[in-house]
DNA sequence: CTGAAAGCGCTAACAT
DNA sequence: ATGTTAGCGCTTTCAG
């Protein structure tokens, strides 16, 4: 049997209110009281039940994280931002990967509420009619990161995915370039498709550039994939001079894939990706690449989430963090 | 308010009893009465309240994992063979990064221990002696995994690093190097820096190749270390023809280090990695590594814990799995 | 400043 | 097959 607040109270001779007191760092207690609690604290070894406590208190300091995949190199900085700031603000993160599947994000969100989390960080492609109808119904408050919301009616933190695809886009042609492929996962995932593919159409048409299907390669977002795009666009008829890749793994996958067959990066085809992974820096040439502070919008997320676990006033409940490009040695100096 | 057991219960016309057991799946109920609970269930949109039912079960159907960095490549892919296994086995996770810092590593298990986690995966750097205590003190089982535990004290899954740096530099040494470099994190990191110190010490005993400090480099486990160690090892009087890196991160810092300085891999220097992360084969050239297989750790200790905390007989409790070398394109075929 | 007592929502004997 | 009844360990009024 492990000792309880009851066992404190006894050895303490003081009540259990007196103990529950102490353990919480209610002011409310005399100096000397409060020294027989602690010693007897220590006496007996005890350990609040914080199972007991939630249930009492309806506080869990836990709060859900759904997330894609925690062995992508994306979410995992993301998700170390957000349990950073999670532990400064004494919450437990519990963790669930959805593969970005539907069922298993809906069963995810109904087994985090059963477990009474005090709020939930949602990170995945998109929100579905579905998903709006479970969040309504949550009890406890929910914040989407790098998570697209057709209707913002949610709370969340992202970066303009297609605004920094223009730019990424709009920074090659004005370097001249005509003709600029585009290598991305599936078209209709919203992040790292739709949003990248329509910022990337948006700049050619500003520039008055022809949009070529045949440049275009949808892939999986994986290193592979972006290898393996390089043999579609590369076959075009008029073949790219440059290239926007949406990650970081796909760009490195394209430039292997270039280097592979003899083209020369950036002298022959320059190469912009996505994200500012470590991987933009461990490769040769080092990539240029869009900056999405990863880390940060995880770690605002979660801050955002405990202002609303608090009932703080929050300011804007959409936000929108910084984008810039990083200069690097896959596009020419 | 939420709904309660009590007001399905009066919702359907039977006990709570009654309700618990459909709840739980329990078969002693008449189907017609099991539809009366679902019925009401459904109308009333009850949801279980799981901090209540571990009060009083002592279940909590979740387990604590700390680990050293969850933005670490490396450990993602443990964590992820971790969450697929407890998912499989209905337990979710409170993920806890400690940064190997023993402090935060003892306060992150009273941390779990407080919310009644049924188990704790715990993985790191080393056991001393203040985690023996803590985990023999714990009320619920710990299994280590990619953990060094010098005592061979506590449940384990691993594999035999110092082995497998010896095999790795065996091999180099088999292709006639008698100067092998060695790189790799700080040494007294017990898995990625003095086992595997230790195995190619003992490599190059074995062979009676003689051990000059100045091949050895050891950093902080990065790529920019890696790149760092190039400048200090091509410096020494006589310059390492190979070079086995204690991880691959630090290996693409090594291969690009040599690249850099127009050394050509592996015709100049041939270069063997470990772990076998996907970064292994998004190099030119591609990494020939040690294969360590981190998802299958991370699922076999989760696997291994559900034994414990369902009090299965378990063979062996220290598990050591294989590794073996994977050629690629850094080493001379 | 301290204590008494009533739950929090559910499970688990024990009855029936 | 179903109901009754204690708790599980803690927080939280409400008194004093």
């Amino acid at each position: 049997m492990n000792t309880t607040i009851y066992d404190v109270a006894r050895e303490a001779a003081v009540s259990m209110a007196t103990v529950s007191r102490v353990v919480n760092g209610n002011p409310n207690v005399k100096p000397a009281t409060r020294k027989k609690v602690l010693d007897a604290i220590e006496r007996l070894g005890y350990r609040p039940n914080a199972v007991a406590r939630g249930l009492a208190s309806k506080k869990t300091t836990t709060v859900g994280v759904i997330i894609p995949d925690i062995s992508s190199i994306f979410f995992a900085e993301l998700a170390r931002g957000i349990e950073d700031i999670a532990t400064m603000y004494k919450y437990n993160i519990i963790l669930c990967n959805s593969d970005q599947n539907k069922e298993k994000e809906i069963h995810l969100i109904n087994t985090l509420l059963e477990k009474q989390v005090d709020g939930i960080l949602f990170l995945g492609g998109e929100i579905t009619e579905e998903h709006a109808e479970q969040f309504k119904h949550a009890s406890v408050p929910i914040v989407l990161a790098a998570t697209v919301d057709e209707n913002k009616q949610f709370p969340s933190v992202n970066i303009d995915y297609q605004q920094a695809a223009f730019d990424a886009v709009t920074e090659l042609i004005e370097r001249g370039h005509e003709r600029v492929g585009f290598v991305s996962g599936p078209i209709d995932d919203p992040v790292t498709g739709y949003q990248k593919y329509t910022g990337y159409k948006e700049a050619l048409k500003k520039h008055s550039l022809a949009f070529d299907e045949q440049l275009v390669a949808a892939g999986e977002n994986t290193y592979d994939d972006g290898l393996e795009a390089v043999d579609r666009i590369m076959k075009a008829d008029q073949m790219p001079t440059a290239v926007f890749a949406a990650t970081d793994e796909m760009a490195l996958g394209v430039i292997h894939g270039l280097q592979d067959a003899d083209w020369r990066v950036p002298d022959d085809v320059e190469v912009i990706g996505f994200d500012n992974t470590r991987l933009a820096t461990m490769v040769r040439p080092t990539l240029t690449t869009v900056v999405q502070p990863m880390y940060d919008i995880g770690a605002v997320s979660m801050r955002l989430l405990t202002k609303y676990m608090n009932q703080e006033d929050v300011g804007d409940h959409i936000v929108e963090l910084p984008h810039r490009l990083e200069y690097r040695m896959s596009t020419r100096a």
